[in-house]
DNA sequence: GTTGAGCGTT
């Protein structure tokens, strides 16, 4: 079962390929996601990264969450399921 | 700078 994480505080220069290298160090992913405004094309400062296994995905929440990157502190967390639990967007069935 | 999107209907 794959787990969904979220990256929060990302500084704006960062990518898909940073954020794989740092977690596919922990476990094996399954997928990369950087969030960027669908409206204007800017990142928005976060993402999503979805790992194999939870423990894996467990163990790089552990060892990533309030880790320095560009003079920021990461937030890393289990993700909030908004588009996989709710149906998506606001229309359903 | 903080929890994605688009498709398209009950």
């Amino acid at each position: 079962m794959s787990k969904k994480i979220y990256i929060g505080n990302l500084p704006f220069s960062a990518t898909e390929q940073d954020l794989r290298g740092l977690f596919e160090t922990h476990g094996e992913i399954d997928s990369v996601n950087v969030i960027m405004d669908r409206e204007t094309g800017r990142a928005r400062g976060f993402a999503f990264v979805e790992m194999a296994e939870a423990s894996a995905a467990d163990n790089a929440i552990r060892a990533l969450d309030g880790s320095d990157m560009g003079g920021r502190s990461l937030r890393v967390n289990e993700a909030e399921d908004k588009r996989g639990g709710g149906g998506g967007g606001g229309y359903r069935r």
